[in-house]
Formats: structure tokens, C-alpha cells, sequence
DNA sequence: TGATAAGCGAGACGGTACGTCACGTCTTGTA
DNA sequence: TACAAGACGTGACGTACCGTCTCGCTTATCA
């Protein structure tokens, strides 16, 4: 089902593959996932279908690279890099900021997150990737490795130096604690179930450093 | 010369509104949101597809319905509670277990969500009501209204029960601390980001109650 | 297929088959047969559809009896019944002029048709009714019963007054000569293969009561 | 965003296009016009619906084009003439008899023609194109240029060879003349108002020679 | 003179077909 | 050989009507 030749990358046209990738963002940010089509990012692009479905296997794939387009310079193809100190950028080399001030510092990034969903332009395609990569499993694992994957690096690395301080114990499970903090942001912008503020970044930040059980 | 009202639902046939409901949830669990088609839902349920365009106003708020159909004796328009103890059950008066015992009581309650996760009739309907109302914000306030608040308030009550017997801080904002425990595992879920199990919702339960500063 | 308990035709509401009789002949002249439904007949006459299905078999049958009801003062299911000294008015014992100047006679017949086909008020709910004829062997039977079998009898009887002053050949088919007059200005109004016009008719009754091979 | 313009009729698939052709006018013949449907045609040619809609605006030029196909080799798009000798084959280089007698050269064709009216394989495709032409003035107009114009040319030529013999008058308008042949046959015919038999299109033919003045 | 059954308006129902959109594949011609 | 263009078979969309089937609600006999 899928091109059993792979297509010879060294004759690949640069020009199709960033107006493609630049289509498909605006268009998801634009129209919705719900009237995202290929057809209509071939013609946005100003390119033959054919030409998207030689290089992507999916909406989401094309989408998924879009993403990580943004995040690097480039990257869609090529190593390394990702994602986003919010929720879409960052990555790589990208670090999160460490003041020392561990609160503080997650404030800051959770409060930029949230200023990320409340613009359409990023808030839209990234309900329609997070969609795709519901629905489809093989995306879900690239978007893991080359989106999410470094990000959670990011988040753990500031954390570990926080650990390192003393300021979190040992034991802590590092996945767990990033879930932790950005798992309520995500479940509330998904399914808008209730106010995304600053105010809301921060209480989650302060609720999820001290446990419920105490204050 | 079209009618614009709404259809008078005195005539509406409660045998198609009940067919056309498990015939959506099954065929969502059976192929998933992809394919989940109008006319798969209207021929698996023996009905004109009018019939369907009729009384929903899309694919989406028949899933729904088909969640709250489940969730009581059925209710599709009727009052009354709704929702689940684990993220698509349950309902009503329904409430979460109360042995006295928090840390216990959220782990089984948690443990179950992650068990209905892993099972595919469930996951993949959910998911296909996650989508929809990714994708809808008119679709997720009725969610919020009728599925998820319900089993919201269900969730706070047993938090103001531990509240009111001293296990809790008196000014703990229950929203934040419900997003807290449940977030991470939604977020989990969607995005396939970590393996679902026992060992996780225990995680989750013990570092949401302690935070992440103490252990 | 048809109702097996014929209705009490005594219950029958002579305002709704009025109505409905009006209707139907307005929206075929408004709409054209293309879009000519019953709903939208049952809608404009303020009826049921039941109340159409159960009197009449066929929307064609409806027409007919639109077409009745117009070139009597009604007739519907009366008897008698008649036609028109153009196309589709005249009838029961409507009689084609007789000056006995026979070729001004049908001059002045052919002309009135050919004005009649003009108007669309008229000449689309004549051609919807040709289209269910010609479709429908049944309502052509009664087509030609009741509406034009007693116009050919005015026709025959026209020319069977000229035939008996000597005008016309004892021999003579007066069905084929009827058609010879008649049918060429059905047949360029049919499929509007030529200007339809009085000196059209005028020349159709010219040759054809002298024929073709002497001027 | 749509495509407005006419399609490249360079990439037109001639396969499809035939199948089409066939197709329509074999369902036409067996269905009749009334369940004669897109759908239908495109599920018996093997064909999806859309490439009808890409090439066709509507129903009866699908159809006229069958007529069209079948009286030549093909024509769809070429030129040339096309018809019949009766009323629905010969046609461009097409001519009517000649053996000199023109009555007896008359009746021959108008048998021929009443044959193919009592071939229900003719009938019915032949009352489905007259329906859709009788509905639809633009179908009419490129009816009567590439189907019934060469054909009228045929029989208007027999007609002047005739006046040219001196059997008929110089003045004699020849397209009256033809209605006033062919015209009752038709109309005899789609409104099935009395017997269609060879004895009938001789005595058309006959009284339409001589008139109905003398005998 | 009141029950009773018909006709009636309304319109929901299971269907068929409409004409459109997008899918993913394939073909053609250009560079 | 990649590309733009776009036709193709497929299948779903949401709408319009089909002809049948209840629902109350008149209304007009007939017990």
C-alpha cells in the first residue's frame, strides 16, 4: 500500500517540499482539521498531488513535518531537533529556562503554552495533528520521537537539574512529573474544559509542586 | 419552504434512536473514527439516513449520545445524570468509592480508567468522541454539560469529602486538583506518549497527592 | 400496489381537491416538470400528501385531473369531459367555429393553439403532461378518454360538416386527417424544431388540405 | 477554487467515454425514462459518477450523445452528420431513398420508422431523449443541430429532388412539408393516440400528397 | 345525540438518487 | 525521473422527494 520504490530523494524538489509543508500549516490554521484536504494543500502549494503523496504517507504525516519544519530552521527530513518550549516549538538544542527558580521557571513556560492555544493560528493546527496522531498509532510513534520526544527531554533535563539542586527528591519519577504538570494543561485545552488563563498555569505549577495532601 | 424548526420530537421513533445509537458505538469501536461514516451508522442501524440528519446536527452528537445512551439506562434527551467512574461510565448519582481511604480509593478508580483504555470497544469510541469534540467546541460544551460534568462533580465530591475530613487543605481549588489526577492519564492515552498500566495510575494517584517537592 | 379499500368518496373534501387541482397546474407552469413534486404540490395547496395518494394514483394523474378540472367547470372524476379547442381547453360539447369557410375555421383554431403553446403559463404544464404521457400508457389511456378523445370528436365533427357540405371526400380518414393538421404543430412545439407562428399555422392548414403535390 | 473551465479533453478516457454511452442507452431501453438514473448508467459502465458530471451536464445529453454514438461510428464530439432514416439512425451523408416514385420512397421510410417504434429497444430510449428534450430548450437546440438537422436535411433533399422532377410545386416550403409527413407519425406515436401501423403511415403519406381537399 | 369511523393536516420513516467533494492511483507532457 | 496537472474509480457527504405509515383533530353519519 505503500510506493514500493523508494523515490530517488536526491532529485527531490526543495521548493515543493517547504511550500507544502508551509501550505499545510496555514491551511489547518485557516480552515480546521475538519476541511483540511490534501487536495487543497496541493493547490495552496501550487503542486501536483502526486508530489504529496510521493514523499508522505498521510494528511498527518505531511502535518506532523510541517511541525517540525517550524521548530528547526527546518528538519523535516533531516536530524536532531524539535519541538518547542511550549507545546509545538523548542526542542533540540532548545533548553528550558533555568533560573535557578524551579516555580518560576515553569510559570513561565506553562503560561507561554497557554498564550500558544489561545492563538488560532497555532491553537488550530495543533487540535489537527494531535487528532491525527489519535487516530493513527505510526504517527503518534514519529511524532514521539521528533516532536514530543526532545521536548520531554527539555522538560526532564530542567527538572533533573532541579534534582540535582536538591529541590526534588531522588526517587522522583521523571515521566510521571512531566506529566504531571503538563498532562492538565493538555487535557483542559483539548476538550475546553474550562478557563485556560495564566492564573491556571500558575495553580497547576504551585498544586503540582506541593501535592494536594499539603500546602 | 423548508422547515427550520425543530422536528417534533413527540412522533420521533424511540426503536431507530435506539439502533441508530449502539450502531454508532459499535461501528466507532469496529473501525475507528476514520471510517466511521453516516451511512455505515444509518445501514447498521436499519434506517434512512434522513432519519439520523434529522435529529443530530452531526456524526459528533451522535456519539455523544451514543456515550450518554450507555451511561444510563439510556437519557439520550432525557435529564439526569450521566458519565462514568472510570472517563466514559457511571453517571448520575453515580460516585466514586469512599472507604475513607483516598490514595486507595482514586488508585481503583484510576485503574479502571486505565483497563477500559486498553480495551479496544472502548478506546476507539472514545477516541472518536475526543476527536469530535477536539473539533467542535459547541459538541465539547454539551460534552461538558452532560457527560464529563456530571462525572466532574462526582470526582469533586469525593476530594470534598477528603476535604472535609481534614485530608485535604480547606483552600485546595478542586478543579486544578481534579485536572491534577486525571490530566496526566488522559494526555497519556491520546497521545500513545508512555505505556497505560496499573503501575502508572498508582504513580499518578501517590505524586499528585505529595507533589512533586516531597516524597 | 394501489389502496385496496376504495375511500368513501363521499367523505372527500371538495376544498382539498380544489386546491390541489390548482395547485399542481400553477407550480408545472412556475416550475416545469423537471421540478414538479408532490410534496411541493401538497405544500403550496395546504394538504397532506396522503390526501394526494390517496385520490390519485400518480403525479401525472394529478396533472391530468388539473388539466380536467380547468376545461370544465371542473369534471374531475364527473363524467363527460373534454378538452379544448386549442390544445387543452374547449370540451364536452365544445364545438371547433363553423363558418363554413372550413380552411378559415382551422386557421383561426390553429392560431389560438400556437398562442396558447406561447404562453408558459400554459405550455409548461402541457408539456409536464405529454412527458407523463408519453411515460405512462395508463394515464395516456385516459388522457385520450377524457380529454383528447372528446377534442378529436370536435375536430372530426368539424370536418365531417364540411365533408357532408362536399368540401371534403366521402373516403377520407378523418383520424389521419386530423393528425395531418394537427400533429405537425405538436410535433415542432414538442421538440421546438422550427418558429412556432400564426403563419406557421397558417401554412400547415394550407398543405395540408391541398397536399403536397398541387399549389 | 473550483474548476470553471472546461476540462482537458485531451486526457478524456475514450474507454469511459464509451461504456458511458452504451451504457445509458441500453438502460434506457430496458428501465425506461422514468428509473433512469446517473447512478445507474455509471454503476453499469464501470465508471464512477463524476466522470459523467465532467463531461455532461445532465442526463439527456448523456443520452443525446448515445443517439449520437450509435448513428455514427462514433461522432460524440466530431462533426459530421448523423440521424436516421427513420427517426433515429442515418443521417450525414445519409439520404432517403430515391428510386424516383416518391410516394412509394415516403412510405418505405415512414415504415421503416414505425418498425423502430414498435422495438420497445427503441421506444423507450427514443420517448427518454424526446422527454429530456421537450424539458430542456439548450438539449433541444443541440438536438436539432446534430441529431434531427441532418436528418431533416435528408428529407428535405428527397423532397426537392421530387420538385426538381417536377412531381411537386416550386413554392412548396419544404420544411411544412415535412412536418406535415412526419409530424402526425410522431405525434401518434409519443401521446399513443391511435393504432402506429404501416397502414397508417401510407394513408399519412398518401393523403398528405394529394390533400385532404381531393381525392 | 353521542359514538365512531372516515378524511384530513402534519410529518416521521426507510429508501433512492441527486450533484459535490475528496480520496489515493494513474497517465500525460514538460524540463 | 521528478514534477504540475488533472482524469479516473470509489465512496461519503448532506439534501430532496418518493410512497407508506402513524398521529391527533375535525366532521358527518347512523345507532
Amino acid at each position: 500500500m505503500r510506493r514500493r520504490t523508494t523515490p530517488d530523494a536526491g532529485r527531490r524538489s526543495e521548493a515543493s517540499r517547504h511550500a507544502i509543508l508551509t501550505a499545510a500549516f496555514e491551511l489547518a490554521g485557516e480552515v480546521g482539521y475538519a476541511k483540511l484536504s490534501v487536495e487543497g494543500i496541493a493547490a495552496r502549494a501550487g503542486v501536483g498531488k502526486q508530489t504529496i503523496y510521493r514523499w508522505w504517507p498521510s494528511k498527518g504525516a505531511v502535518l506532523l513535518d510541517a511541525f517540525l519544519h517550524l521548530s528547526e530552521g527546518d528538519g523535516g527530513e533531516s536530524d536532531g531537533g524539535e519541538s518547542d518550549g511550549g507545546e509545538s516549538d523548542g526542542g533540540g538544542g532548545m533548553a528550558l529556562p533555568d533560573t535557578g527558580d524551579l516555580e518560576a521557571d515553569l510559570k513561565l513556560v506553562l503560561r507561554a503554552t497557554v498564550d500558544e492555544f489561545a492563538d488560532p493560528r497555532y491553537d488550530r493546527p495543533l487540535r489537527a495533528l494531535t487528532i491525527e496522531i489519535t487516530n493513527d498509532p505510526a504517527l503518534a510513534a514519529r511524532y514521539a520521537e521528533r516532536l514530543d520526544g526532545p521536548m520531554k527531554e527539555a522538560k526532564k533535563a530542567r527538572l533533573r537539574a532541579a534534582q540535582e539542586a536538591g529541590q526534588l527528591p531522588a526517587g522522583l519519577d521523571l515521566d510521571v512529573a512531566v506529566d504531571l504538570i503538563w498532562g492538565p494543561l493538555l487535557s483542559r485545552w483539548l476538550r475546553r474544559s474550562g478557563p485556560l488563563t495564566h492564573a491556571y498555569a500558575d495553580a497547576v505549577v504551585e498544586t503540582a509542586l506541593r501535592g494536594l495532601y499539603a500546602r
